[in-house]
RNA sequence: GCCGAAGUGGUGAAACUGGUAGACACGCACGUUUCAGGGGCGUGUGGGGGUUCCCCCAUGCGGGUUCGAGUCCCGCCUUCGGCACCA
């Protein structure tokens, strides 16, 4: 073979691969394990463009580099399938969504599989899979039947919590419950009958329904979750979302807060992701404060993080929604609070967050009493306090806090200074905490640690008040009110009082399969889709009824959030994956995917994941020990410059630079016909013949028609989208392999550009050159390698094995050229030295390396499972010598020098100038960098 | 406002614990190959003086530490991500 032919090649190997099972794995090996896992996609009806694969390149090449290191490598490839976008098609179209998905995932497959990667594809996973969905199904059942044990710290079988119940009712048990649970004895529990005992456990189970505000979205038809909510839009189709009260399924993530941030000092995962996190969980240490009402039975109960500015409190804030508001109201005030009430629900969540720097409130007429000084201090409600944090409520403090001194400035309230060190507190508040009380009662002349510490000890043992830890987070919404999603596998049964009951379906009964309906659109009544398979339910009680289904399904996070489990046993049908599956592989020692997923599924798997490991059922606390975010990748666009002028004249497109000299409409055009920015003409007028018209007229510069450009979200609309199929067919998936590592760091974002994969073909070609001539002859010679040329192999396989351990792809690809640019001009053919070369580049470009393999005279495939190559010491050090010195008469130092500079040489640049640089006796000094010809610096 | 990351040629980017800044690649220029198609090969390419050799200035801006700073410290500026009346 003369020329490199990327079709050919490419397409055997791959048919070679998947006819031998080469990256089959097993689990059970004398080596050690490693388990790569990317983040699954969804897979879209729009297929993969130049972006999607770039973390899939990474992953792939880490995993054939982890092989050839000798390792058992894990490497699958699934879909999360389930969502929202095959729905809206099947909305329009009425094509099933089962069917469309389908289509769509043999698209990516065939993508994939184009791209060469080294997945166990027999291992390959779908969410929407019923033999995939009856796990995640068993894991909802599983947190059914559990309870979170605050003594424990962990999640326990809800049988004993039943058990406790019956011997010392709930008064000693600390779980996490819902917060209206009642307290009850023993005696009162054993006398109470199975259904009023079965509903009181419902308070606690880690899955529970409730009526709950919910962020409702009419444009989708759904409720969201608080990360599927951007700016009051829905994330996805950017539709408004409102607060509604709905009774939905939850999780009690707030449970695991705590445990979920501590995770996050064990795993290496980039710090601002790990900051994202901690801010979404959002924990604040402080205190809560009951202030008595003047002539009212009620409290108010505050949460503050500064209890130590309790005596600067000079007012007290409701939100609008508290429901004390109604009652302590006074009739004077009625009419201006219920104005301001009306007002509040008035606006969208979206202009209360725009507009956070006007003041507004209302006085209630109401008066608090402080628990210390019974100062009377007057209850206003403002909207600036959030329902939905802490307790509704708070105390102002205007010396102390922003907010504060400026609602006491526009109702004219006192500000009190609290602490010697506050300045200023005229102009704004001053939250130090530095110095001591002043006005302060009980705590004047105190520090800040004291003054906090002294206030929980007197506020607890009055009982007006407790230390208390709270959280951001929020308990998660688990319905979603669509059908393309896993049904939960519970029905209901009405109560006594005739109120419906959930109840889960029994183990056996699952998987609970999605039923067909005829459209995909909500009932007539506002049920959700399911409402519309007639008699679904469940009628192996043994009480003959049939009993409905729940009608909303499972949210997109729930089938990803356990799905790296099933790779290790996918095809298991008894279990959702074996024990010894599971005690083999563990955990993900590297995982790879984007950013955005910090607050939803990142936090989910771990959430899940620790449920599963406190009920036994997996060994580690955190599912993903290394996590790399690698940049999104953004379009570029190409636009045309349109001369302004009439209508009805010839359209006049102008190149990018004489654009200036005119008024012109950019306009986007197809990047697929622009190579460095140069217009391809002949394409351009055969394609465009819309914005063309018949006879268009082009002003060049230098000949070419030259296009602008501009970084914008990869889109059809903008004809920005590059589809890697196109690239692989012209340059082969090596070359794309090769280019999209070299663009730069993996973690960085960056618009896409197919300019410079010229570069890396031209490479490959090279590397060609090497084992055959021009004529097609072979080249390679055995034989003894020249010093040289070890030298520039065993650099090489340095540097690209601390790149990629370092996960550092793109420098590695640059050790490639350097290595092969010198090979090539030493007119390398050494067989030795050439076979290292091939390993060495096999996980990036493994179609080629595999060719050369082959050629080479060795077991077509073994490249694959081929060792990686050792680097010798002695190639690769820059041998220093040392010399002690003295600068300007000053003792500092030893002289150091690179090996390829003879020494003498050295010596006579070092000795020609004894004026500045004298060799001292004795004294052991560091080193001093000394260039060829020139002394460039002394350290001691 | 708070938190996090980052600012290096025309472009994408290299630079290990401070040690020849700009590797590698794109682009560009010139040359070459009877190549005239977005082909191959070679040389050059941060800026400014001068053109065998050499000198000066250059890593967002201003200071500092050091024999030596892209790298460390202090103070600014800008960009990008995230959070945001969270009490």
């Amino acid at each position: 073979m003369s020329e490199y032919n990327h079709l050919k090649i490419e397409k055997s190997w791959q048919d070679f691969w998947e006819k031998n099972k080469t990256f089959s794995v097993d689990n059970q090996s004398d080596k050690p394990k490693y388990y790569v896992l990317d983040m699954f996609p969804y897979p879209s009806g729009a297929g993969l463009h130049v972006g999607h694969p770039m973390g899939y390149i990474a992953s792939d090449i880490y995993s054939r580099y982890k092989r050839l290191k000798g390792f058992n490598v894990l490497h699958p490839m699934g879909f999360d399938s389930f969502g929202l976008p095959a729905e809206q098609y099947a909305i329009q179209t009425g094509q099933h969504p089962a069917a469309t998905t389908v289509e769509n995932i043999s698209r990516y497959i065939g993508q994939l599989k184009n791209l060469g990667f080294s997945y166990d594809w027999d291992r390959e996973i779908r969410t929407s899979d019923p033999d995939y969905y009856r796990w995640t199904q068993w894991i909802f059942s599983e947190l059914f039947n559990s309870w979170y044990n605050v003594d424990t710290g962990r999640a326990e079988p809800i049988a004993t919590l039943t058990g406790r119940f019956e011997r010392e009712g709930n008064l000693t048990v600390k779980a996490v419950a819902d917060e209206d649970t009642p307290l009850f004895t023993a005696a009162e529990w054993n006398a109470w009958d199975e259904e009023d005992r079965y509903k009181m456990t419902l308070k606690y189970r880690l899955t529970y329904v409730a009526e709950a505000t919910v962020n409702w979205c009419a444009g989708l038809g759904s409720v969201l979750s608080n990360d599927e909510v951007k700016d009051g839009l829905s994330e996805r189709g950017g539709f408004p979302v409102e607060q509604k009260l709905m009774r939905q399924w939850m999780m009690r993530i707030t449970a695991y807060a705590q445990r979920l941030l501590d995770g996050l000092d064990t795993v290496d995962w980039t710090e601002s992701l790990k900051e994202q996190q901690r801010n979404w969980i959002g924990k604040s240490v402080g205190a809560l404060v009951d202030f008595e009402l003047e002539g009212h039975t009620g409290k108010i109960q505050v949460f503050t993080t500064r209890v130590d500015t309790i005596y600067g409190v000079s007012f007290i804030v409701l939100a609008p929604e508290h429901e004390l508001v109604a009652q302590i109201t006074t009739a004077g005030r009625k009419e201006e609070v219920e104005a301001y009430i009306a007002h509040t629900r008035k606006r969208s969540e979206r202009d209360r967050m725009a507009d956070v720097k006007t003041v507004s409130g209302a006085f209630t007429g109401a008066y608090a009493l402080s628990p210390l000084d019974q100062a009377r201090i007057p209850v206003y409600i403002a909207d600036y306090v959030l329902a939905g944090y802490g307790t509704g409520a708070v105390m102002g403090v205007p010396s102390g806090d922003q907010r504060d001194w400026n609602f006491a400035r526009h109702f004219d309230l006192p500000v009190i200074p609290i602490l010697d060190s506050q300045k200023d507190i005229d102009r704004q508040a001053d939250p130090t905490k530095e110095g001591k009380y002043i006005n302060s009662g009980l705590i004047n002349g105190l520090g800040y640690a004291e003054a906090t510490d002294k206030l929980i000890g007197i506020l607890e043992s009055s009982r007006s008040g407790k230390g208390k830890i709270n959280y951001r987070l929020r308990d998660a919404v688990f319905s979603r009110q669509r059908y393309w999603g896993e049904p939960v596998p519970v029905y209901f049964k009405p109560g006594k009082d005739g109120a419906p009951v959930p109840y889960l379906l029994p183990d056996d009964e699952l998987p609970l399969v999605l039923p067909e309906i005829d459209k995909y659109l909500p009932t007539e009544t506002g049920e959700p889709p399911l409402g519309r398979a007639a008699g679904w339910g469940y009628a192996g009680d043994g009480t003959g009824e049939k009993y409905g289904y729940e009608l909303s399904t499972m949210p997109g996070w729930a089938g990803s959030s356990w799905y790296w489990y099933r790779y290790m046993d996918p095809r298991n049908g008894s279990a959702f994956a074996s024990r010894e599956a599971i005690a083999y592989w563990r955990d993900v020692d590297l995982y790879i995917g984007g950013t955005e997923h910090a607050k939803g599924h990142l936090l989910y798997i771990s959430f899940w994941n620790k449920i599963l490991r406190d009920r036994g059922y997996v060994p580690e606390e955190e599912p993903f020990k290394k996590l790399i975010n690698q940049g999104m990748i953004q379009g570029r666009s190409s636009f045309v410059y349109r001369v302004k002028r009439d209508n009805y004249s010839r359209p006049v497109f102008v190149s990018a630079g004489l654009r200036d000299r005119y008024e012109v409409t950019a306009l986007h055009v197809d990047v697929n016909i622009v190579s460095n920015d140069v217009l391809d003409l002949e394409k351009f007028k055969a394609t465009r013949k819309d914005i063309l018209g018949d006879a268009p007229e082009f002003i060049l510069e230098d000949g070419v028609y030259k296009c602008g450009s501009e970084v914008e979200k990869m889109s059809k609309a903008k004809f920005n989208v590059v589809n890697p199929d196109d690239i692989v067919e012209r340059y082969g998936a090596d070359t794309l392999r090769l280019y999209e590592m070299f663009l730069g760091p993996l973690e960085q974002a960056k618009p896409w550009n197919t300019n410079g994969i010229d570069g890396t073909y031209r490479f490959i070609r090279k590397l060609w050159r090497l084992f055959y001539s021009e004529s097609g002859a072979w080249l390679v010679k055995d034989g003894t390698p020249a010093p040289a040329e070890l030298r520039i192999l065993h650099k090489a396989i340095r540097k690209v094995e601390e790149d990629i351990e370092n996960f550092s792809f793109n420098t590695a690809v640059s050790a490639f050229m350097v290595c092969v640019n010198e090979l090539s001009s030493l007119k390398c053919h050494n067989r030795a030295v050439l076979s290292d070369l091939v390993v060495l580049l096999s996980p990036y470009a493994p179609h080629l390396s595999e060719e050369l393999w082959a050629a080479l005279g060795n077991e077509p495939g073994s490249v694959s499972v081929a060792s990686f190559p050792q680097w010798d010491q002695k190639y690769v050090v820059d041998d220093m010598f040392e010399y002690p010195v003295q600068i300007n008469g000053k003792v500092r130092a030893a002289i150091s020098f690179a090996l390829d500079v003879p020494a003498a040489e050295i010596e006579k640049a070092v000795l020609a100038d004894p004026a500045v640089i004298k060799w001292m006796d004795g004294k052991p000094a560091k080193k001093v960098i000394v260039v060829p010809g020139r002394i460039v610096n002394v350290v001691i």
